[in-house]
DNA sequence: GTCAAGCAGATTGTCTGACATTCTTGCAAT
DNA sequence: ATTGCAAGAATGTCAGACAATCTGCTTGAC
């Protein structure tokens, strides 16, 4: 038997359902900016006693996705463009890293997956459905670390990337910005599937570079 | 007033302060890895009650400074060497960026604390005290990832760090580590001090790269 | 004697209910 | 209009309870 295969399930609990929910309802943008929480509401809505919920909140607290201030509770932290900026910056630095990676060792199996998520997010692209493209987007970037041979990137990506999902809806929804997205997704996945590791970064950060600067645009008109 | 002077106190709730408490147990070796954490034996210790432990525990959780699985409990993970691996490349990642930057943007004020902090690296690591040590090393790159200007690298170097403090403690008392270790961050300082971004980016890579080796020969050696 | 089945104790997951402390808000008074 | 106060709402924290699950030990079968 292989040593480390994980078979452990993992019975789904009140807790981790409940974190789930919550994260899901902050990605899909459910809850506003800045607005508060609170914990008697969000127990009857999810039918979940006061423990629960807080346990949950405490772990939606550390991924940084709420803040909780003492005997105010908890609220969506309203993000500054600054701390978007340094959050982009470091997501340039991960996803670099890992794009360069990944174009040396990603298996053909995995190519061909990455290959039809950028399909995926090809056909999403056409639509309006900027959920979609956001959903699809994510699955392209999330092979691309998952296959870069280093899970705490992974790790630290997902959670800085779950920071700005805000962001990554509103471009989205901004005139053309899927279609070009498109193309640098399309740069990127070629320069992998070619194994052209240098081609591979450059790629990556001319797209997280655009993603921002798309971000910006969007929070300057949108607020 | 300036707009974002944050002048609230954080009031210490039992929940922080438990937490504070527990990652301190962690970083001083109290708990061996891979040992379980009961909750009632940690209620009676502490002096509080589940609830407020459970969320205290489901912070660390997300910290990954332990691992609570389901109807087993929370538990120290025991770090194998290759996700030491893994963390120790994405910290090379960070601290280099973080020390360039530095370097093109530290205050003289902020300049003189880190040579402070190296010089009380120095006495530390010239008596026999690896908890010091390892205390002081923290505190020198800390004002060094302060300064880099980007408050998210700074984050999550010090997620990672965290969990890696384990093999510091270890790999400092290896014989003659803590006096290169010191000719590794002096190195470091005068890169900054000089502003030359592309020395102290070098100086830093080489420093965690023997770090690394370092906590390698300890793991190697020690268990 | 070894191994499997099963039972008792320990531990966790979750809920209910409670209460002191702190925040918020609306109203009254200056 | 600003200040101060009081009522209500929300949070921080605890105690106790109970079902579900795990763990280790005893017992029984081969």
């Amino acid at each position: 038997m292989p040593p480390d295969l994980n078979l452990r399930i993992s019975p789904r609990t009140v807790q981790r359902e409940t974190v789930d929910k919550l994260r899901l309802a902050i990605f899909s943008g459910l809850f506003q900016p800045g607005s508060r929480l609170v914990e008697s509401q969000l127990c009857s809505q999810l039918g979940i006693s006061r423990p629960s919920l807080r346990e949950a909140l405490r772990s939606l607290e550390a991924e940084r996705l709420i803040e909780i201030v003492p005997n105010r509770g908890p609220s969506i932290p309203a993000l500054s463009w600054e701390v978007a900026t340094a959050i982009y910056e470091v997501r340039e630095l991960l996803e670099v890293e890992a794009a360069g990676r990944c174009a040396l060792r990603i298996s053909p199996e995995q190519l061909l997956k990455l290959e039809k998520s950028l399909s995926a997010f090809e056909e999403a692209a056409s639509s309006n459905d900027s959920l979609a493209q956001v959903m699809t987007a994510a699955d392209f970037y999330s092979i691309i670390l998952a296959n870069c041979g280093n899970p705490i990137l992974e790790e630290v990506h997902r959670g800085l990337v779950a920071r700005i999902s805000f962001f990554r809806g509103r471009s989205m929804s901004l005139e053309g910005r899927a279609q070009s997205s498109l193309a640098e997704m399309r740069e990127i996945f070629e320069s992998i599937a070619a194994g052209d590791e240098k081609a591979a970064r450059k790629a990556s950060k001319q797209h997280v570079l655009k993603a921002k600067a798309a971000a910006k645009i969007s929070m300057d008109n949108g607020i």
